[in-house]
DNA sequence: TAGAAGTTGAACCG
DNA sequence: CGGTTCAACTTCTA
């Protein structure tokens, strides 16, 4: 056995400097640290099946986003006399062969709640142990110990945000001071015969350039986190006033909201670090506001949603998920392509489809937009579905706020209002009457009139020559129509919230069966009714043209649907 | 068991 | 632009 002790750094979240206490651990008192990234081809590398350019797992901004903060970390070490050590393969099973080759007696990784790292870690450390090396796996991607919640809650998590609130309390370590940076690191050890390379290049992971047209605007990093922070900061009135639910969707040159989320979901910035300048800030002024719509509040959000997700088995599914509402979606795959395509004919829905295939972030109210009009607003598809394409393509994308998010959004747990639904058409009008966003992100409707550019089926045909952008031609027509789908939605969701409540929550396969048969069934009376209604309203459209009071017919088309 | 509360609805009114 | 109404869900609390 070679001289001195080594240690195994692991970084898979957490990729920063500062407020890092594995890293820590990994550096004191050791005479060699080997600083690890694993690129697993599962998540880095193309699959071209998959519906945009990416990996099996992740979008291609949410990639190269990753490798810019590989890069920066790699930098970052270089400074402290060391480097990072890329290495491809499965994790596992890389981890286990670094373990073996090298002279180590100390790993250390950040602990995660995901339910993939948790049986990973497991066998990992079960290697470890009977191998005689000692690991250390410290929380420090959130700010709470989600373990620690659910015990005070008597072995449940909470499920409200307020009672999480209450019982999270002030964190541990809130008036400590945390060690914001590293003066240098131990020498790399021999790395033998694994095989070493630098933090590859997009290209090199085998991307062509033909996949790289859309770029975020976002890049990776802990330095840009922290370069991030430190330009919103010193504007204490800003930070002091932020309520989450006053921002506006539609700022896209200057979004309304920090765009932290990315760096905080990689752990390239310390949401302990972020918390204590929050605290230093609100103690500066005279009010701030609280949760949770101030600033503070958002991380607090963050730390429940991992915390439910850490304590509900199946949190990522509607069956077997004791929290989520059984729901008789609908399967009907192409209004799911039309949504995720961008092409539902709802320009402010598809605006915001386009932000999230071209930037992988959005403002938090336009993705609460898209994921109702998925789901419980108007084409009633699967939550699951709309969750997959967020995961893919947010470069934020969080295992357990994204699913926690589209629970909520679809009604399905949290939050159960399920009347209340977002209008495709003039939710986004009242922040952006003119349809800035729409032109930006849809330059088909860029001379479109404002009048129209939320609703411009409605415009004359001459409008829209004009606009050169003729409806069914150039821009799709929308693919339901908002007023009949909403109430659709919402007499369907009232069945299944009855249903649920009379079994008690244990909905079997068979019951939502039923229920889709009987929906079916009461639609199919309804239909004949619609029928009426449509003979009717031709006739009144008719009676109108006659009668010269409405110029144009084309301003039906939504309630002809 | 009743009443209040819940991160952010829409339409309408003044 | 802020308040009220509409129609109404579940969960928490007293």
């Amino acid at each position: 056995m070679a001289t001195g002790s080594g240690s195994l750094m692991w970084f898979r979240k957490g990729l920063r400097i500062h407020d890092n206490p594995a890293l820590e651990r990994a550096s004191g008192a050791s005479s060699f640290l080997y600083p690890v990234f694993v690129i697993d081809p599962r998540y880095m590398a193309p699959d071209r099946r998959a519906f945009s350019p990416g990996s099996s797992l992740a979008g291609l901004n949410r990639i190269r986003f990753l490798l810019e903060s590989l890069s920066d970390l790699d930098s970052s070490l270089r400074k402290l006399g060391s480097r990072l050590l890329v290495l491809k393969g499965d994790p596992g099973e890389v981890l286990v062969r670094c373990l073996k080759e090298w002279n180590i007696n100390k790993l250390c990784f950040e602990y995660d709640t995901e339910p993939y790292y948790q049986s990973l870690d497991e066998k990992l450390k079960s290697f470890a142990s009977s191998a005689g090396i000692e690991t250390f796996s410290p929380v420090s991607h959130t700010l709470f110990n989600p373990a620690d919640i659910i015990e005070k809650n008597g072995g449940r998590p909470p499920l409200s945000y307020q009672s999480f609130v209450k019982l999270a309390g002030k964190p541990l370590w809130e008036s400590s001071t945390l060690n914001l940076s590293i003066s240098s690191l131990p020498p790399i050890g021999d790395v033998g015969s694994m095989e070493i390379s630098e933090v590859p290049t997009i290209i090199e992971l085998g991307y062509s350039d033909s996949e790289l047209v859309d770029e975020t605007p976002f890049r990776g990093g802990e330095s840009e986190a922290l370069k991030r922070l430190k330009e919103f900061l010193p504007n204490k009135a800003w930070v002091a006033n932020f309520e989450k639910p006053k921002g506006d969707p539609s700022a896209f040159d200057k979004p309304d909201t920090t765009v932290l989320s990315p760096y905080l979901k990689f752990g390239c910035l310390s949401s302990g670090y972020f918390y204590q300048c929050l605290n230093d800030v609100y103690r500066d002024v005279k009010k701030h506001t609280q949760p949770p719509v101030s600033l503070l509040g958002q991380l607090l959000w963050r730390d429940f949603f991992y915390t439910v997700a850490f304590g509900t088995p199946n949190f990522d599914r509607m069956k077997g998920n004791r929290i989520c509402k059984q729901i008789p979606w609908d399967e009907r795959d192409e209004l799911l392509a039309a949504w995720r395509e961008a092409r539902t004919g709802y320009p402010w829905i598809d605006a915001i489809m386009v932000q999230l295939k071209k930037w992988g972030w959005m403002h938090h109210l336009a993705r609460h937009c898209v994921a109702c009009f998925l789901t419980r607003g108007d084409l009633f598809v699967h939550w699951e579905k709309g969750r997959d394409v967020f995961e893919r393509l947010l470069i934020d994308s969080d295992w357990a706020i994204n699913n926690g998010n589209w629970l909520w959004l679809s009604c399905s747990s949290f939050f159960y209002q399920y009347n209340r639904i977002y209008s495709p058409i003039s939710f986004g009008k009242k922040y952006d009457p003119n349809g800035n966003y729409i032109r930006h992100f849809l330059p088909v409707l860029k001379d479109m009139p404002k009048e129209y550019i939320y609703e411009p089926w409605t415009a004359p045909l001459s409008v829209q020559t004009k606009a050169k952008c003729i409806i069914g031609r150039d821009y799709p027509k929308t693919v339901v129509g908002h007023d009949s789908a909403s109430k659709e939605c919402r007499r369907k969701m009232g069945e299944a919230y009855a249903l649920n409540q009379r079994l008690n929550g244990s909905v079997s396969e068979q019951d939502l069966k039923n229920l889709r048969r009987k929906l079916e069934e009461d639609r199919t009376e309804e239909d004949e009714e619609l029928d009426g209604f449509l003979v009717k309203s031709v006739v009144d459209t008719h009676r109108i043209l006659r009668s010269g009071a409405c110029s144009s017919i084309s301003a039906h088309r939504d309630s002809l649907f």
